[in-house]
DNA sequence: ACTTCTATATATCGACCGCTAAATAAAGTG
DNA sequence: CACTTTATTTAGCGGTCGATATATAGAAGT
């Protein structure tokens, strides 16, 4: 017979799969991606695929998850309730922006960046797991600088943001860090000139 | 006859089209918006639409010149040579937060968002007119502030990128002009701390 | 070895994408 | 009016999207 007799290769390794998931919706954004080059790239066929994992959503925030269990930020370190803020606030930037453009290809924050998704479930995906980052810092500056936590949040939360972005569009490392490094400076002066009353 | 004689509407304005495309773009971006949208907005059928403005990419160009003309930021005015950066990076961060959270529906700066196309042509596009502004922030840097130009630059850059992402994003109005009332202040601190060397 | 179950391969599906060829109606010109 | 030009119409192109029905090969249980 002609038959080519079709070949069936052994089960592939499905935490390798979300891996190199991870990269590609991280280099290029989950709209960017398409089943194509998922499948591809783990050299197997779409039945494989949603038989491992269900859908490209569910797959992108399997991804989202490794994602933060590799790359978060040590919050609960950064942002210790005995740290001043005009400490703390300027090393959560610093790290921030060391991350988003240490990997010349991985660049920016995963999550930060996957809340910009066009497919409304995966940006509600992103959202959920960026709020939590959010909330952190919220729930530090309550605590210590809660006169004016709010708008000093929103400050670190536009400044990551834009980090993000500028790591994203290509902005080198050494800039990127030294924006951090500005944008610290700026926060410890002016906490330090409000309130050097933490001594007497 | 059962000839339903097909009716032809006369023509229709292609500049009113330009102005749909825009503010379709500029609330959804370039990759979200599909020339079905595009047609049915203006009402015309998509051979009217090639006809009129050769392509999706092309009329996306078109709409962010509109854009610019009609929205960009008097940069001249706010980075006036005479003026200290003290002042004018400031102004220019409060002009940028106005504008980007002004409109509830149409968010953020479209030509910073545009950058993030995931189409390389509109994506250019998008850069090719941002370049501009930043040059224009990193010129009058140059001529007012030489010692960390580059440093400054970068940072008002960052912190517009950020307006912008958390503008789409939802943050209200006041608090986007809150954080830039906020960047706008540590920038000046920073400033007249450095050098309060204007007189004598 | 024989059956059962699971995961793989082949081959699409329907929907939508940006875009266009061919036919036809309105407007311009004598 | 007759003729040409221009822009619109209907209809559909080739391609890609995310996702699947069906058949079959390997692994597991006995």
């Amino acid at each position: 017979m002609n038959a080519k007799t079709r070949q069936r290769r052994p089960a592939f390794d499905r935490e390798a799969g979300v891996a190199i998931a991870q990269a590609l919706f991280h280099e290029r954004g989950y709209d960017a991606v398409s089943l194509a080059d998922l499948t591809q790239a783990m050299d197997i066929k779409p039945p494989s695929f949603y038989a491992a994992y269900g859908s490209k959503a569910a797959l992108f925030e399997r991804a989202m998850l490794r994602y933060a269990q590799e790359n978060a930020l040590p919050l609960d370190e950064l942002l210790a309730p005995d740290r001043p803020p005009a400490e703390a606030l300027p090393a959560l930037l610093l790290a921030a922006a060391e991350q988003y453009g240490r990997d010349s290809v991985l660049r920016g924050c995963m999550i930060t960046e996957g809340m910009r998704a066009d497919d409304p479930a995966a940006r509600r995906m992103a959202e959920s797991l960026a709020s939590g980052g959010l909330q952190a810092i919220r729930a530090y500056l309550d605590q210590v600088h809660p006169q004016d936590a709010e708008s000093l949040a929103d400050y670190v939360s536009v400044t990551l943001r834009g980090l993000s972005a500028s790591a994203c569009h290509g902005m080198p490392y050494e800039r990127l860090t030294q924006v951090a490094r500005t944008a610290g400076l700026l926060i410890a002066h002016e906490l330090e000139a409000d309130e050097p009353t933490t001594a007497s």
